[in-house]
DNA sequence: TTAGAATATGAGTGATTATTCAAAAGTCAG
DNA sequence: CTGACTTTTGAATAATCACTCATATTCTAA
């Protein structure tokens, strides 16, 4: 018992290492795609931008596309958590800022990083066969059906009708460079299509 | 002169062959892309499918982005054609039955091969470097921005958005298999954006 | 029929790259 | 310090694939 304790001690820095590690290269991957799309991607790059050997890199993931893999499950993870924190600050909110608040989130998430969004959004649905990935997704559209049930404002299928418009939407227009006034036209959009669902189903 | 017009006649059956050519390697990169993705887009195989020699391939096509770029332009035309089309069946008709109209066309377009779709909108940015293919997307750009302009619901902003969200929208709908009513659920997005943005305008 | 032009062919070339693995370097308990 | 164990390394492997070009075939005008 004892011995385990003292083992795992001894054993955390090495942990700590591999994690740093996982980190360097997701994160070498996501300045690749940025900088060079799908065909610069590839696993010896990777590996010299995240400044570990191939040999090294392959220890931690067990393909090109695991590293994909990780790299969209960190970025829906964030977008995920961020939309989380968002929809704890609407209670109390009107539904037009609390859409708003939703928009706003959604237009930064993508604006940070628009390129290597644009990409992950398109391999997530390739990569998608894999558990990890469809579950992150999954997690996004029902935190957004919550919402829209909490609040009678629309059912799952308007939640995932919302999250790829807003995508849509998003991608265009940070694409053309047209960022005025984003987050006003994503919420209208959204508001729209939930009070015309609503007024047909009454 | 004459000398000229029998050349014109005799030449005629190989130009014919050869846009036989272009069409059947255009219509066989199509495949490829719907069967295996781009993963299995190579030029060999193309060519094999086309039933063309891959010599002959590169007779007519530069380079295999050249025949991505022709299938893009392909595609684009031809949802262009649908929209001008629609666009001019709808005089006469009130706002609603009019956008209605034209969600159908996109949901058409995109249902008829869905996977093929997605991809191509998303090479579609990488090759805009190519003068050929942004051409056929601002030429859809300005025939919606024009039919928002005539009917005084939004400008050429509206238009960009109301295109890309409609992309996402039903990119997402039909990857989920959940395409009842997408036709309807696109003109409420559409219809709610327009109302919306003419409101906070007025 | 035929020569010369146009077109088609597909094996071959060279470049890229995912992945492996034998050897080197590092770690650490005793 | 030592020797077993873990981790790192990067050259090598094997596969893929865009594109070329010498040769073969087909066409056409006279």
């Amino acid at each position: 018992m004892t011995e385990t304790s003292v083992t795992d001690l001894r054993k955390r820095p090495r942990q700590a290492r591999a994690s740093v590690t996982v980190a360097a290269v997701v994160e070498a991957a996501a300045r690749i795609l940025e900088a060079d799309g799908l065909s610069g991607f590839n696993t010896n790059r990777i590996a010299a931008l995240a400044g570990v050997s191939i040999g090294s890199l392959y220890q931690y993931f067990p393909s090109k596309d695991a590293i994909l893999a990780a790299l969209v499950a960190r970025e829906s993870t964030a977008f995920e958590q961020g939309l989380a924190a968002a929809i704890v600050e609407t209670r109390g909110l009107g539904t037009t800022s609390a859409i708003a608040r939703l928009a706003r989130v959604a237009v930064m998430h993508q604006a940070q990083r628009p390129k290597l969004s644009r990409i992950l959004d398109f391999e997530e649905q390739r990569l998608e066969l894999t558990s990890q990935t469809a579950a992150a997704g999954a997690r996004t559209g029902g935190a957004i059906a919550k919402f829209l049930a909490d609040r009678q404002l629309g059912d799952a299928q308007a939640a995932w009708d919302i999250l790829h418009l807003s995508r849509g939407l998003i991608d265009g227009a940070l694409d053309r460079g047209d960022t005025e006034k984003l987050e006003q036209r994503l919420t209208w959009a959204i508001l729209g299509y939930l009070a015309l669902s609503r007024d047909s189903t009454a």
